[in-house]
DNA sequence: TTTTGAGTTGTTCGA
DNA sequence: GTCGAACAACTCAAA
């Protein structure tokens, strides 16, 4: 007699053991058949990037591997084949952790409204997010716009998050035995194998994330405060795509750190956990946000469309060193540190004057931790279009950031290793070198690093008289 | 309804 | 070299 599941476990942004309500639940129910779905036909232009694609094969492979091999995946439609599945093994118990990006939200809902109607039980929880965004308003009822009262009215002076729940000790699974796409069907690496290199650079799934957090909370947290401005020190703890494919729960690191005690550099910690919570928030609120400005009057902003120039700024070819090092450390590591990220993002939109939408686009793309509520949330807010946004006066000066933050220049002297020869005065701005200094330190500009493509004062005085008129 | 205080991450200028 | 003010008023949140 064929043995019987309970119910389906549908991973998506939670892949992981520990800490998952949706999976905890259906084990509790009894045979479990644990699935994944890639769904690049709902998705539309939000289906998730080269990158991402690539972490993702290694994060299936790992969920798999603590699955004992029992995870079926599929390709196509999630209700088409969640429907197959639940009439070819009788299950009508359908179990996930919710999504919260619009196009899944729609998917979703129309999932569990066909799947009800069909007399099955569909059983979702909150595994992604430390407070959902329906529950964080203001007292009129309205969503925050303002990081600030948001994080310490809206999060802070409500409930607790969940504390972490322990990996099922009754975990009975089974597999699709009719289905033989394995996770290399599913077409996730790269043709020609750009990953070999980047994947090198990490440890990928739910264990490695666990330990990633505690190396942090032992090596970084103490420091993290100041230390995590300087893209050299090793104060970030890069959980960020963990996170984002849900080998680690927000929760988990939330009372991981929180269990310590209370200081400033946990505080801070948790605030950036804040800063995600908020950009969901302002996601679901405002389901355009990753295509149309927050504010309404950027609507008429005068941006530049150059594609040499955003080619160059792509490529870390811009001539300006701090920036050049930010992209290509995104290139070779599918990983920015934050502060560089801000930098390289003013630059092309205060100094090159690019649609901020280019960066956003160019980011979801390479960057190992794409995140759609993040990424739009933070390039709006640098852009100066996004809520509780950087003034538009704020602009950063890439040689000044360089000199503050990357001050004994290791960082830039890594990814832009044909400066590496030239001393820190002129590390951050070589056009302002003598002849004599370019040439002990082998810097040709122009030859075998580039003029900058842009005049840093005047870019910058042009940037602002636009952002004024508005 | 009105009022009041506050608002992630910076730079430049002039005293 | 250091420091405060200006940048420019505006929107938001909460009492």
């Amino acid at each position: 007699m064929q043995v019987k599941a309970v119910s389906i476990h549908w991973f998506r942004q939670d892949l992981r053991l520990e800490d998952n309500e949706a999976l905890s639940t259906a084990c509790e129910q009894g045979l479990v058949l644990p699935i994944y779905i890639l769904d690049d036909v709902n998705a539309g232009i939000f289906k998730i990037g080269g990158a991402s694609r690539v972490w993702l094969h290694h994060s299936l492979q790992s969920l798999n591997k603590s699955l004992n091999g029992k995870l079926s995946v599929y390709i196509g439609n999630p209700l088409d084949i969640l429907f197959e599945l639940s009439q070819k093994y009788s299950i009508s118990n359908i179990y996930w952790n919710r999504c919260y990006e619009p196009w899944q939200i729609k998917r979703d809902t129309k999932i569990k409204k066909t799947l009800i109607e069909h007399g099955m039980s569909v059983n979702t929880y909150n595994s992604l997010l430390l407070w959902e965004p329906w529950e964080v308003l203001k007292s009129d009822g309205t969503p925050y716009k303002v990081f600030t009262p948001f994080y310490r009215n809206g999060c802070l002076n409500s409930k607790t998050p969940r504390f972490p729940l322990s990996i099922p000790t009754n975990l009975s699974l089974m597999n699709d035995t009719e289905n033989h796409l394995t996770i290399d069907n599913l077409n996730l690496l790269p043709h020609t194998p750009w990953d070999k290199e980047l994947v090198k650079q990490y440890k990928i799934g739910e264990e490695c994330a666990k330990l990633k957090l505690e190396d942090f909370i032992y090596k970084g947290l103490n420091s993290y405060k100041d230390g995590r401005n300087y893209p050299e020190k090793p104060n970030i703890s890069r959980l960020s795509p963990h996170l984002h494919f849900g080998e680690i729960s927000p929760n988990t690191i939330w009372h991981s750190v929180r269990k310590i005690g209370n200081n400033d550099n946990i505080d801070t910690f948790c605030s950036e956990l804040g800063w995600r919570e908020f950009s969901y928030n302002l996601l679901y609120h405002n389901p355009d946000l990753p295509t149309v400005n927050f504010q309404a009057k950027f609507d008429k902003f005068p941006w530049s469309i150059d594609k040499q120039i955003l080619s160059k700024w792509h490529k870390g070819q811009t001539g300006i060193p701090i920036v050049d090092a930010g992209m290509r450390e995104l290139w070779q590591t599918g990983f920015m540190h934050n502060r560089v990220r801000m930098i390289v993002g003013s630059f092309l939109i205060k100094n090159l004057m690019l649609d901020w939408r280019e960066g956003e686009r160019w980011f979801f793309n390479c960057l190992f931790d794409a995140d759609l509520a993040s990424n739009s949330a933070s390039w709006q807010w640098i852009a100066g279009c996004g809520a509780d946004a950087a003034p538009y006066y704020r602009i950063f000066n890439p040689v000044l950031q360089g000199q503050k933050f990357d001050n004994n220049g290791n960082y830039t002297r890594h990814y832009v290793p044909e400066l590496a020869l030239l001393p820190d005065k002129y590390l951050f701005n070589p056009w302002e070198a003598s002849e004599e200094a370019l040439k002990a330190a082998n810097v040709k500009l122009g030859d075998n690093y580039p003029n900058p493509i842009v005049n840093l004062k005047l870019s910058r005085d042009k940037a602002l008289a636009a952002f004024k008129s508005l």
